[in-house]
This record gives C-alpha cells, structure tokens and sequence, in this order.
DNA sequence: ATTCCACATGGTACTTTATGTCAACTAGTT
DNA sequence: AACTAGTTGACATAAAGTACCATGTGGAAT
C-alpha cells in the first residue's frame, strides 16, 4: 500500500548516488545525509534551511560543508538551484522538467507538473546572442497559507 | 532620426512618474533619478549597481535609500524584481509581459520579447492550491561573452 | 586489512546583500 | 510662508554566501 512511495524515494536516492559516483565524487556521510535530505523534502529548501534541519543530526554537517555540497551538486547537474524573488536560492533533488509555483509574500515554494505547460521547442534565434540550454516558467502567486492571513488582516 | 528612442524613453519616464503621482508616492529628487536610471538602463541592474552609479550623482542617493524605493516601485508595480540563479535581486522598469534570458555562468541578464512563447492561460487548478496571478519564462544559457571565454580556456 | 593521499570537512573570519532604526529633511498641501 | 506626513541618510545589524587552511576520511593501491 504506502510501500511505494518509500520505494520510489529510496530509488531516487540510489540514483542521486550513482550520479555522484559517475562524477567521480566519494560517497562520503555528509553528502549521503544531504542527498536523503533532499529526496525526502519537497518543499525547496534554501541551504540554511537544510543546515537547520541537519546540524544536530549524529555527526551533524557544518554550514561551510552544507552550502559547499549543494553547489557541487548543482555542478554535477543532480540538484537543481532555483531562485525565488526572496533571493535565497533553493535547492531541488528533482531534475525532472517541472515548472515552480512562488508565493509572493512568504517565498515558499512548489511544483508544478503540467506537460502541457512544456514549450514545444526551445527559440533558435534571439538578438542578444545567447545560447539557451533550458527554461523554466515561473508562476508568482499566492499559497494557501497567505491567502488565509490576507484575509483576516488586509495588509 | 535618432529621435524616436530619446522621445519613447522620456515617454516611458513620464508614464512612470505619473504612477508615482497615482500611488500617492511623493516625487522626490531621488525617485526622479532612480526612475531616469531605470528607464536609461536596459541590463536590469541590481540595487548595489544602480547604487554606484548614482552615488556620486549631483545630490547622489544613499544605499538605504536605493533599496528602499526599488521596494516602493516593485509594491506599486512600477518596477520588476527579477531573481537571478546568482540570487541577486535585479530591476526592471519595463512591465510589459516579456520574458528573461540569464547566463548561467555570469548572471548577465537579457530580455526576450516573443509573443508566441506567451502561454494561452494561467493553469486554473493546481494540486497545491496557490492562487496564481503571473508567469514568466526564465531561459538559461551562456551570454556571448561568457561563450568566448568558454573557448579560450574551457574551465 | 593496512597504508596512503587526493579530496572533503569544520571552524573561523570575512564579504556581500539586504533590512531596521531614528533624527533630520522636504514635497506638496493649506 | 508654515505645516505635516512622508521620505531620506547614516549607522547598526541581520542574513546569505564565500575564502581560507589545518584536520580528517573515502576508497584505491598495496
């Protein structure tokens, strides 16, 4: 019954260590405790907020470590790093094409999968010279928790 | 002859001035210089950019003060604030509905305009409830000058 | 299994980016 | 010209991210 997800979590996570290994990265406690991290969280989470989360762990990481991973996955092309108009960066395990929901008010963050969203083909020419690898839309609006406060006190 | 882009610029200060007026926002000498720097500079500066630019100005403008009214602008919707994966907040005095081409490797910021990548309509439903009200299509890639240095020495 | 070393980490210091505070000033109204 | 709400400047502080370097460790070689 719920023994799927747990499987596909797991196997994500199986897969984020074989790309490291792929990279030529060492497997080592810290990267493996951010990775489980970052598989079980769905919420986007800045580095500090995974620094939080992990720093009272058993051999907890330290902020440096935590910051200095993240980037080198961004590198290895496992995480994705977003930004959000808060402009904290964020960090994302799923590499998968989605596009992301950003409150305005709080910065929170979520995804949104609608193949139909999906541009048909990327623009080939465009006057200021840039090569285009990718592109990503972003919905601004608000979540659900800030649509009840601005309710109860319009500020 | 080259008059056209000197009238439209004026233009554009001229309509952002009189948002200023309908937002009820005092058009001081600081405002007026932003907006002018604003509407001059199509590179959507950051706020520490615009800072050093006009520091030295005539009457120049304090950093606090920089910041503070990029954050009146945006809250009145004269002004766009635009996060980079470089997570620096950057400026736009021009809403119209366009998107952004961003260099991965420098955080240079161009505009694309392409009427046929706007999306037919926002997704009415989604699973996380948030209450969408805009979208904009971030495109990553290599600016051209990033692109030459690429070649010279591939890092 | 042990040794070894390139690679990784922790801790501190530091830089950059952004916000809070409050006395002094000014745009725009009266 | 005088008044006042709104605005600014200078400083202090917070938050986000980076640099440095001595110490520690994953995993290949022996």
């Amino acid at each position: 019954m719920n023994s799927l997800p747990q499987n596909t979590l797991s196997e994500k996570f199986r897969r984020l260590e074989a790309g490291c290994r792929a990279s030529g990265l060492s497997l080592t406690h810290q990267r493996r405790t951010l990775l489980r991290c970052l598989v079980r969280r769905s919420d986007h989470p800045t580095a500090d907020q995974l620094y939080e989360e992990l720093q009272n762990d058993v051999g907890g990481l330290s902020r440096t470590t935590v910051y200095r991973i993240l980037e080198t996955f961004v590198r290895a092309g496992l995480v994705t790093k977003i930004s959000s108009p808060q402009a904290k960066a964020r960090f994302d395990a799923n590499t998968g094409k989605h596009h992301h929901l950003v409150c305005e008010q709080c910065g929170r963050v979520a995804d949104l999968f609608d193949s139909g969203l999906n541009l048909r083909g990327l623009p080939e020419e465009n006057s200021s010279g840039f090569i285009i690898y990718d592109y990503e839309i972003t919905f601004n609006g608000l979540c659900p928790h800030c649509q009840s406060i601005g309710e109860e006190h319009k500020s």
